[in-house]
DNA sequence: GATCGTGTTTATATCGTTTACTTGGCAAAG
DNA sequence: CTTTGCCAAGTAAACGATATAAACACGATC
């Protein structure tokens, strides 16, 4: 598979001229600086020869690639899906072509699911920039800091990263009033499922928000004792929790349909005995029985405004700015209405 | 922004040698053309000057890149996320990286979303490759074939592309298994949501599949008159189709999942009254309730496979080949058990 | 002491572009 | 009829790497 790809010298070979007006003609900007009569007729053979121009030539005179890397992980889960095309679709309306990098926690041969390498690789491949979905690890922006040392512009998305610009998610207002939500259906004996509150990864912003609106209402946080949480993580819990709740905030969705079955099997009703709030409004969540009650993040929000920092970096080398965006409750039937004095289960 | 990046030259007018010098040192193969000792020396200052090669230099003169393109569409669908992790997982393991090109039907400023035009873009990007998820709509074959015009290997996935490489689900087998399912457990009104049988894409496989068992088994086909379904048009499907079915085989896990709300919303019990089977096994379909029945994409194999086509392509320019692969029926509780002779709705 | 290896480093060409910098016409101006 | 000015096209130098051929040690061989 050794087919030659066609050059702008083939055209210029074929033409009689030199590949620099070659090169002028094809040109989209530097309006006058070729005759219009050959730069059609340069036009038109190109497009005969099945000329394409080779963009790694171009990248590197110019210095220039009109590509970003986009950093992203799990992308088997389908808010992240839906970010990633939220983000390609702000990227085109600029005329910027994407690099994806995915990184992981599989296991392969070579150890490039780490964030760092793949940093390095999107550099080496010359993007004029990065966006990274952060995953709100400890040390996670200086480990950034470090491997990009300034060399491109880095916007970061979902998880705060101090000195870069970024998106943070405000997880823990938006699980404050997910939780007050509850608490004003009158329930009072809440739980969480998910990280616990009290590491200091911004991932635990989703129990600082939960913990904070309990104690200013005078319950007792409850935090569900697990670190890794999914469909199946919260089947398995939601079988074993019995009675000990009347209502959970989980981390996700899926943990929160996996909570649903779990609890349905142990003989408790969603949203009679127990309610339940997710975390993501996948496509799922709005049909499934009960429909999940949901934080729906603002998927293409965060985009443009990723979008929109790595502009102002890109041009006027500004300092790191942080833009926050919420996420919006969307009320369903999972964690149903408001509980009646003598209720089930006290 | 226009921190400049550290080259080769850089290292080697710090450590006063010729840059070709500092090439072979940091050359990964090249066994035995360069002094230990100035190799070591080397590595080390272009990893103290933080080093990155640029890529697109290297992939212009080497004339590859050791880069694949992979061309997918409508990314937000969960499937379509798994697929794309266990691709990126088997070109890492031939030490492949992956560039990313999305097209879909939504409308942007620049026609980018076109297939030709992203594989225009990602064969200008000297991708080595292209993986290609086709769509399965009408004369995408001879589309790709003459944008592609051979100047890289192609390996298309999902449905059948002739003259080309690639892993083509049976989903004629597929849901021919499934609705054979369905009529062993004694349903007889078996309905078919999806694509239409009778026109000539490769996605209306699904339709023939059903089809032939039906009649095979002395039924007639009842083909739902929908063009677009997903989730919301499953929904308001449900609600509609009343009585008239026992069974509904459906094109995607989506549709499956909208459609039990429908039929629930409107007093049908599934799988009581109304047996239903979804496509794709996304994460949720274990765990809503009731589990949904569907057949379970084989993510990895396809991708396996399809980076064997690849480095077969890419190695020894064999004819096209095309491998098939199947889905494998997981029977849940949504297609319920053995019906009783006297069945309702009869 | 001249020839021959052999092990290392340096020079140079190349890859496909873009972009100053030159050069060649050709009409208007002196 | 020479000079000036402009426009279009050609020359050549980058860009950051690899690869091949050429240069340079320096001890071994005749």
């Amino acid at each position: 598979m050794k087919r030659k790809h066609v050059t702008i010298k083939d055209i210029a070979r074929q033409l009689g001229i030199s590949y620099s007006t070659v090169s002028r003609a094809l040109s989209p900007h530097a309006s006058v600086l070729v005759k219009e009569e050959t730069r059609e007729l340069v036009r038109q053979t190109a497009a005969e020869m099945d000329y394409s121009p080779n963009l790694m030539a171009r990248g590197i005179v110019m210095g220039k690639t009109g590509t970003l890397g986009l950093l992203t992980y799990q992308i088997f889960q389908e808010a992240f899906g839906y970010q990633t095309d939220q983000i390609l679709k702000a990227a085109d309306e600029y005329d910027y072509q994407i690099m994806m990098g995915v990184a992981s926690n599989r296991i392969s041969k070579n150890p490039r699911d780490d964030q760092t390498v793949q940093i390095k690789q999107l550099v080496s491949w010359g993007v004029d920039g990065l966006l990274i979905n952060t995953r709100g690890d400890e040390g996670e922006s200086e480990r950034i800091l470090d491997v990009v040392k300034g060399r491109v512009p880095v916007v970061t998305f979902f998880y705060s990263t101090p000195n870069l610009s970024g998106i943070v998610l405000d997880q823990l207002a938006e699980y404050y009033e997910a939780t007050e939500h509850l608490i004003k259906l009158g329930h009072e004996r809440i739980g969480f499922i998910g990280s616990h509150w009290n590491d200091n990864t911004p991932l635990s912003n989703q129990g600082k928000g939960y913990g904070l609106a309990m104690r200013n209402h005078g319950l007792t946080p409850n935090y569900a004792p697990v670190s890794t949480v999914n469909a199946e993580g919260g089947y398995r819990l939601g079988k074993e929790l019995g009675d000990q709740f009347t209502a959970l905030m989980c981390r996700d969705d899926y943990t929160a349909i996996g909570v649903c079955r779990g609890l349905r099997e142990s003989g408790i009703r969603v949203p009679d005995d127990v309610a339940v709030v997710g975390y993501g409004d996948i496509d799922a969540a709005a049909y499934m029985t009960p429909a999940l009650t949901t934080l729906a993040m603002p998927y293409e929000a965060i985009a443009q405004a990723a979008m929109d920092l790595m502009l102002e970096q890109l041009e006027e080398q500004d300092t790191p700015r942080q833009v926050t965006l919420r996420s919006r409750l969307v009320v369903r039937e999972s964690c149903g209405t408001k509980k009646s004095s003598g209720r089930k289960n006290t």
